[in-house]
DNA sequence: TACATGGTTTGATCTATATCAAGGCTCGCA
DNA sequence: TGCGAGCCTTGATATAGATCAAACCATGTA
C-alpha cells in the first residue's frame, strides 16, 4: 500500500520525444515500434515535496523514471539512524525489474513528477526488445560507479572534502542540464535542506552547516540566501573535495 | 599495460560444469550452445595473495568471474586514503563491458583464480544472446543493493557495528558456499587482514583490533588464532550490526 | 502586529575514533 | 637457535565531528 496519495499526473512531456526517458533511459535506441510499446505501457505521476513515493518493504509494482524535480533513496536503521542511498535528478531511473518490493524509501524532495511503467509490461518490453534491457545494464553500471564514488566520500573524505564533493557533484549534474554559468564562475541552487544534506553525506546537519560556512569564509564558494551558491573557481573546489582531479570534469 | 605477471593458468575447473560461472554469473540460463560460445573464449587466470590484477587507470580488456579465492576493489586518494569498493568471492564477477580501463585497483587478497572472457567476444556473445545480458543486469542490480547496504554502514554505523556487520556478511557468503556449522554455532575463517577489514569498513586497523577484541570479551565472537571465528549466536552478532532483522538471513 | 514554524547558524562541550608508540606472536629462514 | 618480517594487539593522547543548546531569519497566519 502506498502510504501516500498520488497527486493527479499532470500532462507536461506527454510526448516522449521531451520526456528524459527518450535521452537517457530505457528508450535510447530503440525502434519506433519499440517506442510505441513503451508509450503504451507508460504514464505520469506527480507528488509534492515532502510527500514519499514508496516507503521500504511496500509493494512497488512500478519502475520509472525522474522527469522532473528530485527524488532521493534513503535506509533508515531502527534507532532512526538515516542514510541516503541514492539522488534522483531528472532522467534517472528507479526501480527493479524482477523485485515485489521497494528496499529503500523514496522520497519527493522537491516537487517531483515521475514517468511510470506497470514492472509486468516493462519486463515482458524487456524480454523481447534487447535494447531496453542493455540501456537499463549500462544505466545500472554507471549508477554502481556512482555508488562507489560515493562510499569513498563516505568511508575517508574529511567534512570538509565531504561537502565540496556534493557541491561538485550536483554542480556537474545540474550543468549538464542547464548549463548556467557566469562570468566563468559556475552558479549551483542546491536542490536539497542541510538535512538531507546530511544524510546524503553521513555527517550531523550542524556540521553541514559549519562546512558550509567555513568554505564561504575561505572564498570557495559564494552563497545568496541559503541555496543559491556560486563558484568562482571550480578547480579549487574540486580540490577541495580531494577528488583524484579528473573524477568526471565540468564543461 | 599490466603491473603484475600472470600466473600460468591452472586447470581446475576448465569444464564449465563445475565454474561458478555457470550458477552464477553468465550462465545460468543458457542453452547447450551458448555455453558452447562462452566455453570458446573463456581462459584462467591464477594470482598469488599479493598481486595486483589490474591498477586503476589501466588498460583491462576482460571481465571475469571468480573461481576460488578473495579479491578486492579499491579506490586510493592522492594521499594515500584506500577505501574497498568491492569485496570479490568466488562466482562473483569484475569488469564492465564498454569499458576501456579499469576503474578501480584491483587485487588478490589470497591465492586467486579468475575465469577471464576478453572482453570484445564478450560483447558480442551479449549482443547476440540475451541470456547473458539479463543474466548481467541482475548480478549488477545485486551489487548496488550490496553497495547501498554498504553505503549505509559507511556513513551511520559506529565502528562495532562496522565489525559485527562485516563478520556477519562473510559468515552469510560463506555458509552458502560451505556451510560451515557445529552444534548450531556458525564458523567462519576471515579473508581478510584487519587492513583489508579496516579499508572495507572505513576505519583505521587499530580500532578494527580493538573493536574484534571487545566483541570476544562480550562473548559475541570466539576467536581462535588470528582469523578464526566462532559465533554462538548469529541473532546476536546481527542485533550488534544493527542491522534492519532479516537483512539476508543465514540458513 | 504579534506569533508560530521550519530551516538554518553558531557556540560550548563531549566522545568515538584517529594517531602515535610500543610490544607480542608466528613463521620462514640463516 | 636466533633473527627479521608481517601481522596483530594494546596503551596514551589528540582531535574531528557529534551532541546539546540557543538564537536567527523568512514566511505564513491569527
Amino acid at each position: 500500500m502506498y502510504k501516500t496519495s498520488a497527486a493527479p499526473a499532470k500532462t507536461v512531456h506527454l510526448n516522449c520525444g521531451d520526456c528524459p526517458i527518450r535521452h537517457r533511459a530505457v528508450c535510447a535506441r530503440c525502434e519506433d515500434d519499440e517506442l510505441r510499446r513503451l508509450e503504451e505501457i507508460k504514464y505520469y505521476r506527480s507528488f509534492e515535496a515532502g510527500q514519499t513515493v514508496v516507503w521500504s518493504g511496500d509493494r512497488m509494482d512500478f519502475v520509472a523514471s525522474v522527469v522532473s524535480g528530485i527524488a532521493t533513496l534513503t535506509q533508515t536503521m531502527e534507532d532512526g539512524r538515516r542514510q541516503m542511498v541514492g539522488l534522483l535528478l531528472p532522467s534517472d531511473f528507479v526501480g527493479r525489474p524482477g523485485r515485489e518490493t521497494a528496499a529503500y524509501d523514496v522520497t519527493a524532495t522537491s516537487d517531483l513528477v515521475m514517468c511510470c511503467f506497470r514492472k509486468k509490461p516493462f519486463e515482458d518490453v524487456m524480454l523481447t526488445t534487447p535494447h531496453v534491457g542493455q540501456r537499463l545494464l549500462e544505466m545500472t553500471l554507471d549508477e554502481l560507479d556512482a555508488a562507489r564514488e560515493w562510499m569513498l566520500l563516505l568511508g575517508r573524505k574529511t567534512a570538509r572534502e565531504k561537502i565540496a564533493s556534493l557541491i561538485a557533484i550536483i554542480a556537474r549534474r545540474d550543468a549538464s542540464l542547464n548549463n548556467q554559468r557566469e562570468a566563468g564562475a559556475v552558479v549551483v541552487d542546491l536542490p536539497l535542506t542541510r538535512e538531507a544534506m546530511s544524510e546524503y553525506l553521513g555527517l550531523t546537519l550542524e556540521t553541514v552547516s559549519r562546512q558550509i560556512s567555513a568554505l564561504r569564509r575561505d572564498g570557495i564558494i559564494e552563497i545568496e540566501g541559503k541555496r543559491h551558491i556560486t563558484i568562482p573557481d571550480f578547480d579549487r573546489l574540486v580540490e577541495e573535495a580531494g577528488d583524484d582531479a579528473d573524477g568526471g570534469f565540468l564543461v
